[in-house]
DNA sequence: TATTGTTATACTCTATAACTATA
DNA sequence: TATAGTTATAGAGTATAACAATA
């Protein structure tokens, strides 16, 4: 399928490179709340839904293993996370959220209002086109 | 107006983050292909509209002033940006693309191929529906 | 031998504060 | 005095390579 470079699709990407923009700033100032960096964030959200090895975090994150350590080491610090032996593979660390981690992160989605607010302004019809146009373009 | 958690909005804030997950991987990807680090190559494309004091891109890219100098240095060590004097303020430097810069900051854009080849999955009423609904959630 | 997590290293980005040269 | 850009500094994220413990 070629590339489009037509008005109507230049203007579309514009759009979504100001969500883009728009989504990450939120992040980020949602996260400096809570005294949090995004990738502190990230692994912290991540974490909430699952604990997870270091190395399966690193493959979420599109990064190498050894930044993991570092980060993970940040959050045990700061009493949000830890690490726990796994039974099955005594190489293996599991990561895992503590209490404190958990509302922590609950916290922050919370605060994460983009596109929650926003999306208040438009119908459920409006939001099921959006839906579905976002899922095509997504390769569905 | 007051936030949305129902499975709808929920839904496609999950397709928002996907499309700003995509969309950095794409621009972290195309600016590695030049050896570029992701702030390099946003400078670059920001100069190559428009040559600007170093203040003006620090607002710009929403960072302290100090860092852009680190930055431009870069940038000029490769031959892509260069300073010049302001004629009509000596405090002022502008940062302005080399030829090579613009050559550059060309082909960064046309490897950015997110949004532009999804779109293509999209017919022209579809991209036009699209557009007019990410302006209404950007508050136009 | 291969894998997991870590350490060591080097580079970049970031904010803060202090400095300089202009205005 | 105030402003533009820089420097110095420290913390964090990143990739690479080498290492110990375990598989």
């Amino acid at each position: 399928m070629a590339p489009r470079t037509d008005p109507l699709s230049l203007e579309v990407i514009e759009l979504i490179g100001t969500v883009v923009a728009r989504y990450y700033e939120e992040y980020e100032r949602a996260a400096a709340e809570h005294s949090l960096t995004g990738a502190q964030a990230r692994v912290l959200g991540l974490l909430s839904l699952e604990p997870m090895p270091m190395r399966r975090i690193a493959q979420k994150l599109k990064c190498e293993p050894s930044n993991i350590t570092g980060i993970v080491d940040r959050l045990e610090a700061r009493g949000l996370v830890e690490r726990r032996p796994d039974p099955l593979d005594r190489r293996v660390k599991l990561a895992a959220p503590t209490a404190d981690g958990l509302a922590t992160a609950a916290d922050l989605r919370a605060s994460l209002n983009f596109a929650r607010e926003p999306l208040a302004e438009l119908s459920t019809r409006e939001r099921t086109v959006l839906r579905d146009l976002l899922k095509r373009m997504l390769g569905d």
